[in-house]
DNA sequence: AACGGGGGTGAGCAAGCGCTTAGCCGCCTT
DNA sequence: AAGGCGGCTAAGCGCTTGCTCACCCCCGTT
């Protein structure tokens, strides 16, 4: 299935040690990405990563912890995405068309990651589920500030800001579930074509 | 948490007969929309039809079917929308129009059952999962089919034709994972939002 | 009154689950 | 050379899972 030469997760993950937990990790996003939290199995994780059973239980205390440090380490790094996008300068419009395009472009890439993220956190503890959702809410928080800057501007003509940042927030993370990595698209090519969609949806008349 | 005077999943099923084979196909519906296949267990759904779990098997030979039945139900309500939009008549922007707020409607409305139908298929079984996948590709040509009669007519302009479908289905579809009832937006409002906003993306400059 | 059969139940089976425990192995320190 | 320890394993515990089976109840027909 994988014919890929430099498999993105490999890097994704590279600073978690030991080498032993790193491989955990990667394990455990390719088998929750490809059946689901609920179906995949600790015999699983472990034997992908090349270990016993018990192993897995060396450097995590349970399967939800594993989920919680992908759903923890994932929503960080596209929700910094976000803010880099936000915080670059320019007009509103571009940052708009940056926001999309790297925040999509981090949605197919890392498409396993993401389905993980965008779609298996309802397995979390409810604790962890809070922490997770408190981060959603931010990423929400600064897609809504770039669409309300460029509304004030009179750059973008938006009669439902909240509505249509929720819409562009859930296109974008919808690639995660779709995307193949042996499609006709690359990651920059649908982060190319969101960000011209995404702007024509904001465009004024 | 259901303070709904009118329950849709009452009337949306109330063509599977006998009496108890639909409560546990809602039951069903109402288990894997909240807690996904996988973590939800056969003497739940029993439990919610009022019933004991042995007589599941009465009316469904596994748990498998009781999603296949599901699915199927599910894909074929939706694709049945899609071509009453695209054989409506009008412009190629009405029966867009009316494609997507129709389409969206229904993932609004019935957003457990969307929820099934869109993120579960994962947990079919082979031949049963190949048949849905048909049906999820003549819903794709249908859109692209409304999509390219608004370029060939001049009344769209899109790049890219298949990549603004998929990206259309998509936004329409993820309306079903984060819909809330209890939610500001009715469907109704929900759908002439998308309406909107899926117009704007392939409108001409 | 006897019957037949579809819809239902209580109990439980085999398998698989998340996770634990007792102990081993190789390496760094002394 | 001896000891301590982190990383790992084989075995398995207690529990839940999807599903089955022997039996029962109710009701329309004869």
């Amino acid at each position: 299935m994988d014919v890929e030469a430099t498999e993105p997760n490999t890097e994704a993950w590279s600073d978690i040690t030991p080498d032993a937990a790193r491989r955990l990790v990667i394990a455990a996003v390719e088998a929750f990405a490809e059946r689901g939290y609920h179906a995949t199995t600790t015999r699983d994780i472990a034997g992908r990563a090349g270990m016993s059973p018990a192993a897995l239980y060396i450097h995590y205390k349970t399967k939800e912890q594993l989920l919680y440090q992908i759903s923890s380490v994932g929503h960080q790094r596209s929700l910094a995405l976000l803010r880099q996008a936000a915080e670059s300068g320019g007009t509103p419009a571009d940052r708009l068309g940056t926001a999309v395009r790297s925040f999509v472009r981090w949605h197919a890439e890392y498409h396993t990651t993401g389905r993980v993220v965008q779609y298996e956190l309802g397995a979390l503890g409810p604790e962890h589920h809070t922490e997770i959702v408190e981060l959603r809410r931010r990423s929400e928080a600064v897609m809504r500030s770039i669409i309300e800057d460029g509304v004030r501007s009179g750059d973008f003509d938006v009669l439902d800001v909240s509505g249509t940042t929720l819409a562009v927030l859930s296109l974008c993370i919808d690639v995660a579930r779709w995307f193949n990595p042996a499609g006709r698209r690359t990651p920059d090519e649908i982060g190319e074509l969101y960000a011209d969609l995404v702007l024509r949806m904001v465009r004024p008349v």
